[in-house]
DNA sequence: CGCGATTTTGAGCACCTTCAATCCGTGTGG
DNA sequence: CCACACGGATTGAAGGTGCTCAAAATCGCG
């Protein structure tokens, strides 16, 4: 497992998601500080875990590059994905030392800047913006859990398949926008995308399939396109003023036009 | 909708929740000063928005007493419950100020701690006591959704009634101990019960009957009873040793036994 | 070129839904 | 005191969405 040296070798200063990230909100002083607090950076390969289900923890994690899910498992080998970890993501954090309900697992490789969870509550204690940033950023990914229950709860499986991919569109989008049309490598087997909706492989297939006929999106080789997001949003029946990673993006604007930048202190995802 | 006089009226220093809550973590000089914080208690009536989906909310609600439900409604009426907010839970915290999407609800008569959001996140800055404390909660919130998430997507209709069942008695076994077998007033009809674990009305009263044709439930009137615990968490597949809200009670324990302290500082709840 | 992983397709089945009717407990008005 | 209304619980029957099982096709890769 080599470092890509040129890249995580440096230091927090460069951090490729420092803006969207769990720094964001630091001044260049707290940056030099918490450059101390933070461990190594660490590379993990596919299909290892970042930390483990039923393991304490006691780290947390910034996800420099690559992607990451996370994941509960059932005695029988049931499996439902819980979120998918992006570029600036931050995850693993837990309050106490106990066993972690869930665990998060690598897809590609996932390059992570790792913060020693004591020292993480130590530093946060003497600085309160940072406080409000974690508390932020826990808030949206509570929200965003709340939209997959009801996804996963009410929705069809084709309702579901829209929302799932809607939601992964947007998180890029984000964080690097593109034009309506535009190929985004999901390096998500169709396996991973049933286990994210709950639904069977097959079935996912098929409706993935469903989509394509439509003319709604197109993909193959790991690749995926949407070709027609207004109709994607309708077949999901998501109100895009309403769902929290498209927060002020209209649809017009959402795949190509003015993306409002990122608030600096209040919710940096959503 | 009158007040309750005797417990509204008094200080936040003989807040019947405040052990187990938000403030649990404050000193009696901080208790001292948040009183000024908070708005005056407020009571709201079965079937009442404490706020609405979709509608903004600047402020954020500790429950005194009683029951609510936080919920997602789509268009065409499918509603997910994707949270109950009982007596010490801590709901409403979003930072922006941009429309919830979701709202909540009052099952019963609901007495809230009402505090401003600005003025919490003005206080949070100065206190980092209750960021940490807040920090846990809404940790232990997205926990608990990622069980619920798990539940829905994975699990069959009388796995996921067991489990929905379970998480609600412990929870309220925190609060009030109690042994096993002994009644606990649980006021959601089975439709609400449907709607939390994205089952229809009529199933959810098969698998009810199910479980108590198995003896391991008994119910009516409102009233619920765990007959033998044990069972119930079979059927649910859970790990007692597992899940957010038993950590640290035995499955022998739970329902009557030594119920570990709450811990002060790390996690109020799970 | 051949192997494993993934995607795709087909057919039958089952869990859960839908629709509809009945029962029950409680509160209300006559 | 009883008739009635109402919300909720219960029951039955039929249908469909999504699952299971199984096999074929395709892709990635050495």
């Amino acid at each position: 497992m080599p470092r890509t040296g040129t890249t995580l070798a440096s230091g927090c200063h460069s951090c490729p998601i420092r803006a969207n990230g769990l720094c964001g909100s630091l001044s260049e002083a707290e940056l030099d500080h918490i450059e101390m607090v933070r461990e190594p950076p660490r590379r993990i390969a596919p299909g290892r875990d970042l930390f483990s289900q039923g393991e304490p923890c006691d780290e947390v994690f910034n996800i420099l590059g690559g992607w990451a899910f996370l994941y509960e498992l059932l005695e029988d080998g049931r499996r439902q994905i819980l979120n998918f970890a992006l570029p600036g993501d931050f995850i693993g954090f837990r309050p106490g030392g106990r066993a972690s309900t869930f665990g998060a697992q690598a897809i590609v490789h996932v390059d992570l800047c790792v913060i020693p969870k004591r020292r993480l509550m130590a530093f946060v204690h003497e600085h309160p913006a940072l406080a409000l940033r974690l508390m932020s950023m826990l808030s949206c990914d509570e929200q965003m859990a709340y939209e997959r229950l009801t996804s996963i709860g009410r929705k069809t499986a084709l309702e579901r398949m829209a929302a799932l991919l809607l939601e992964l569109f947007y998180r890029l989008q984000r964080r690097a926008p593109r034009v309506p049309g535009e190929s985004l490598r999901i390096p998500l087997t169709q396996t991973l995308i049933a286990d994210a909706t709950g639904l069977t492989p097959v079935h996912t297939n098929r409706m993935l399939q469903e989509l394509r006929q439509r003319g709604i999106i197109d993909y193959g080789n790991g690749l995926f396109r949407i070709l027609d997001p207004q109709r994607l949003f309708d077949v999901a029946g998501v109100d895009p003023a309403m769902c929290p990673w498209a927060q002020g993006t209209g649809v017009a604007t959402a795949f190509g036009g003015d993306i409002e930048p990122v608030s600096c202190m209040p919710s940096p995802r959503c």
